[in-house]
DNA sequence: TCTGGGGTCCTAGGACCC
DNA sequence: TCTGGGGTCCTAGGACCC
């Protein structure tokens, strides 16, 4: 038989890991907003059931934000991270091997386990009881099976958060009634694609021949028709594959109209991609810069810039990669009407990433800044807070930077954020 | 008018995920 | 007035090579 897999996800994570620390929001409303309080990112059942919809923007919502005194949050990735880590740490208790799939997801092998329901329902009595958060368990002899068995297990209570589908007769039993939508990797236009021709359930999607799972939607198609059927096509990846690319985008809090406040942009993020480099031990060979006006606004004048250019030698020092990208903001600058523009949103992408060990040295190597400046830079910023230090093109007025007008506090990484008890 | 065949590598864009 | 951010994989087509 092959190996059960297991699917744990914590049900809408972020309104969960709020809740842990303000216990009196269970039962009522919540949702948690996007970068800048753009749009609901999160929502508990009960903002749900009023009819929030998923990424659906604050300021189309606010009436029915008021009317039902919908509890906000803006997002708050310190916590998430911190309590998303925990809660790996529980499922290490309970598995020889766990794959992180997402913020609040984990692949966990369940093989060789005498009663695997009962094994599942322990972890989520004891994610409960050590974290705050509930969970569901998704069981089957493949990761598109497991990841149908969670769904399931999501919207009908009477599985009570688990569901085993390693037996066959369960998945036959259960698989016409899984909406062909719902089918983890079939989006938008391979469901509208699928309908067309009478798909429209994961039973119609399992029993698809395998060439016209190809005709229609590539490799990718026809792997999920196999997984569907029993047959494993994608790897249980316990380690962390290498990444290929790194990006820190942002909208800006208001638009940036002219070069230095684009550019004091760029800086603040290449600087933030340079730490996330550094801390992940990586350099890059490749940065690109891009910005563009408002695309909800087709009414007002339209830009988008990007350049991309090699970093040579290889680095992760933060002033070399913000050298580069004011070369690259410069070269995607606008030639002409510069000022006729409002740009909203700007970013760094980083590619061809490599270990810091596994760069080719260049003949002048022994002349790169020594590592020892950022080493001293980081250990700065983590002592004493996030910009503590910053390179001074980054500005000081920040007139870019986000709103997050209802972020809760950092309670398991900031002693200061705190609440003090008299 | 006639003008090979077969391979690799790279990139842009599409689709999808959380 | 106000619409997120960070990833992965796949394919087609062009450039280039012999």
């Amino acid at each position: 038989m092959t190996r059960p897999i297991a699917i744990s996800d914590s049900a809408n994570f972020y309104v969960s890991a709020e809740r842990i620390f303000a216990p009196t929001l269970r039962g009522v409303p919540v949702i948690v907003l996007s970068n800048n309080d753009g749009c609901a990112i999160a929502r508990s059942d009960e903002a749900k059931a009023l009819g929030i919809k998923m990424g659906e923007p604050l300021h189309l919502i606010r009436d029915k934000v008021e009317a039902h005194g919908i509890h906000v949050f803006s997002s708050n990735y310190a916590l998430y991270g911190d309590i998303s880590r925990r809660v790996v740490e529980v499922y290490e208790d309970f598995s020889p091997s766990v794959e992180i799939y997402s913020i609040d997801e984990c692949f966990l092998d369940f093989g060789g386990l005498r009663d695997r329901e009962a094994h599942a329902r322990a972890l989520r009595k004891e994610v409960l009881r050590r974290i705050g958060v509930p969970v569901r368990v998704g069981i089957a002899p493949t990761k598109t099976l497991a990841k149908c068995a969670n769904e399931i297990a999501k919207k009908n209570p009477i599985f009570a958060g688990v569901l085993d589908m390693m037996d066959i007769r369960i998945s036959d039993w259960l698989l016409p009634l899984v909406p062909v939508a719902d089918i983890w990797g079939v989006g938008r236009k391979t469901e509208a694609k699928l309908t067309a021709i009478g798909i429209t359930t994961a039973a119609d999607l399992r029993d698809m021949p395998l060439r016209q799972a190809r005709a229609i939607g590539t490799v990718v198609l026809e792997r999920i028709v196999l997984e569907l059927q029993g047959e494993p096509c994608i790897a249980f990846e316990e380690v962390e594959p290498q990444r290929k690319g790194m990006a820190v985008t942002r909208s800006a809090g208001t638009p940036m109209a002219d070069f230095d406040t684009l550019f004091q942009a760029v800086t603040a993020h290449a600087t933030r991609a340079a730490e996330k480099l550094r801390q992940h031990g990586l350099v890059a060979g490749t940065i690109t810069v891009f910005f563009h006006t408002n695309r909800h606004r087709p009414d007002r004048p339209q830009y988008a810039g990007s350049r991309s250019t090699r970093l040579a030698p290889m680095s992760s020092d933060t002033i070399d990669l913000v050298a580069a990208a004011k070369r690259c903001a410069k070269a995607a600058w606008p030639k002409f009407g510069a000022s006729s523009y409002g740009f909203t949103k700007a970013g760094v992408l980083l590619d061809d990433l490599l270990p810091y060990e596994a760069r080719p040295l260049t003949l002048f190597d022994t002349l790169e800044r020594p590592t020892a400046l950022m080493a001293a830079l980081d250990e700065v910023n983590t002592r004493f807070g996030k910009n503590t230090i910053v390179l001074v093109s980054e500005g000081i007025r920040r007139p870019w930077q986000l709103r997050a007008d209802h972020r809760s506090p950092r309670y398991t990484t900031r002693l200061s954020d705190l609440p003090v008890v008299r």
